[in-house]
RNA sequence: GGAUAGAUAGCUCAACGGCAGAGCAAUGCCCUGUUAAGGCAUAGGUUGAAAGUUCGAAUCUUUCUUUAUCCGCCA
């Protein structure tokens, strides 16, 4: 009868005193070989167990170290010291599971550094920080599915295991069951495919988009939520091998609709955040006011992470060309005082320090990018009129870069076909896409957003391997 | 993949060519309404690895391993 006990989420906020409580959770600090600061994982506050003097004997309390799983029975009373409202008053105190100081990694009095914490990933949800994040993380996942099904978008289920390999987002990584030292091979040496499982070549799945176009041209509004793989080696606080992207395509859309959605929800996930984990945010607000602190002031931002965060809700999102981006660069101080490493043109591609000073210096808020050059993007965004440029999008937020990347798509069989052999894509792969091209094309667009460079926005975390349970990043596939 | 900066006690750091130290954690004892509780004491090290320079190396050089940050690729 485990569930008889009550969270410690519930029993801070309870109106009510006197009664009898069980609680159960995790030893956060025991003071004075009296007071235990409990905590369950509901909440980051910790619930004050009181075990008066002789209730348990010497041994039972040398077993209450840090880490160690409690069930507490005892009253709920208003506590008698000052750092909280209640405590609990115990009759009875049992040692779920021992844990011993000499070996438990996390003492958390040691303040250990983030990059630490990573290497015990397994028990880094057990800290005031990642307990924060991942109450978060969750939040923003659950909003995700609320925002899309309020609206009538089914959510639709894109293979992991793919076949193409023509999507050209980038490396991937290969699926098979053909054994590596002797790998079948065909006369003219290069491997058999048809032996391996599937009986052609196979990889994970860089991108659902092309499959969710395909559910778009029945349902109108899909969206995608799950892995997504890429295998290049990035080494950077904003790139993971495994990480969750969010893919909306909606029929019967064009880019203006398209940016209107991504930037609706958006605030949306935001905001129900912010309303739904108001303690998680001023915790991680506290923790990065404090780090921020160790900082020259230049270094530092402007705002704290609830003010950065209100701001983004109470403001729209610029939205430029990418001809006038490309113009705010070349007439800006920075660039006239040379400091960018890498040159602007009309035509290159927006490096990062260009993108970070036109989100970060001129409009400092979220930046919609459209219009860009047709070379420097994807063959499936829609060519517009002036021959030069296709309508897509990117949405770059301060301090991450780039959050969403979409378009609209190019629903024109000829100029696809078109596009596609310029590009070198092998048109006969992608037959079954090219068919929503021939039966029944609607002008329709969508957008992919990465899940955890949102979380890194919300949280004001800096690493995006502390923002995902257990990270895949180039040398490293622990847990 | 490229560049830069790191690796010293369980954790966070100091020592910068001359005996390797502090705070916290741990262990033992004391105190008992504490709030990262407090007090006293104890223990804890092949300074990431290997080679070299030197009377002497944590410190200088080379190679390797590894981590972080930035850039590229992108979400």
């Amino acid at each position: 009868m485990f569930n008889s006990r009550t969270k410690i989420k519930a029993l801070l906020s309870s109106e009510q005193t006197g009664q009898e409580v069980t609680v159960m959770g995790w030893v956060r600090s025991f003071r004075n070989n009296q007071f235990i600061a409990l905590n369950d994982g509901s909440t980051n506050n910790n619930i004050q167990v009181v075990a008066e003097l002789g209730l348990l004997d010497d041994a039972t309390l040398k077993r209450i170290t840090p880490g160690a799983s409690l069930k507490v029975v005892g009253q709920l009373i208003e506590s008698l010291g000052k750092g909280q409202k209640v405590e609990v008053k115990a009759k009875n105190i049992e040692i779920l599971g021992d844990c011993d100081p000499e070996k438990y990694p996390l003492q958390l009095k040691n303040r250990p550094t983030l990059e630490y914490l990573r290497e015990k990933a397994h028990l880094r949800f057990r800290t005031n920080t990642f307990g924060a994040v991942f109450r978060v993380r969750h939040s923003l996942a659950f909003a995700v599915h609320k925002f899309f099904n309020d609206k009538g978008f089914v959510y639709l289920h894109t293979p992991i295991i793919t076949s193409s390999d023509a999507e050209g987002a980038g490396e991937m990584f290969r699926v098979t069951t053909l054994p590596f030292d002797k790998t079948p091979r065909k006369e003219d040496g290069t491997v058999d495919f048809a032996e391996d499982f599937f009986g052609k070549s196979t990889n994970l799945t860089v991108s659902g988009q092309l499959e969710g176009e395909l559910g778009a041209m029945a349902f109108s509004d899909i969206y995608t939520f799950g892995p997504t793989f890429r295998a290049e080696n990035s080494n950077t606080t904003r790139h993971l091998a495994e990480f969750w992207m969010i893919e909306p395509e909606m029929a019967f859309y064009d880019i203006e609709d398209n940016m209107n959605l991504a930037e609706e929800f958006i605030k949306y996930i935001i905001k129900h955040a912010i309303e739904h984990n108001a303690d998680d945010i001023a915790f991680l607000a506290q923790r990065l006011a404090d780090e921020e602190k160790q900082l020259p002031q230049d270094k530092r931002s402007e705002f704290g992470l609830v003010e950065k965060l209100e701001f983004v809700l109470n403001n729209p999102f610029e939205r430029i060309t990418y001809t006038e981006a490309v113009d705010i660069l070349l007439q800006s101080p920075a660039y006239k005082k040379k400091k960018f490493e890498y040159d602007v043109s009309w035509g290159i591609d927006l490096q990062s320090e260009h993108e970070r000073y036109l989100v970060e210096k001129h409009f400092k808020k979220p930046v919609i990018v459209t219009g860009y050059p047709k070379a420097i993007k994807a063959f499936y965004m829609r060519q517009n009129d002036d021959g030069k440029t296709v309508a897509a999008m990117d949405i770059l937020a301060p301090g991450i870069g780039e959050i969403v990347g979409g378009s609209q798509r190019e629903e024109r069989l000829e100029k696809l076909e078109e596009r596609m052999r310029e590009m070198h894509i092998p048109v006969e792969d992608l037959d079954w896409y090219l068919d929503t091209r021939r039966f029944g094309a609607v002008p329709h667009a969508g957008f992919g957003l990465g899940f955890e460079r949102m979380v890194l926005f919300v949280t004001g975390m800096t690493n995006i391997r502390d923002v995902i349970a257990f990270a895949r990043t180039p040398n490293n596939c622990e847990f």
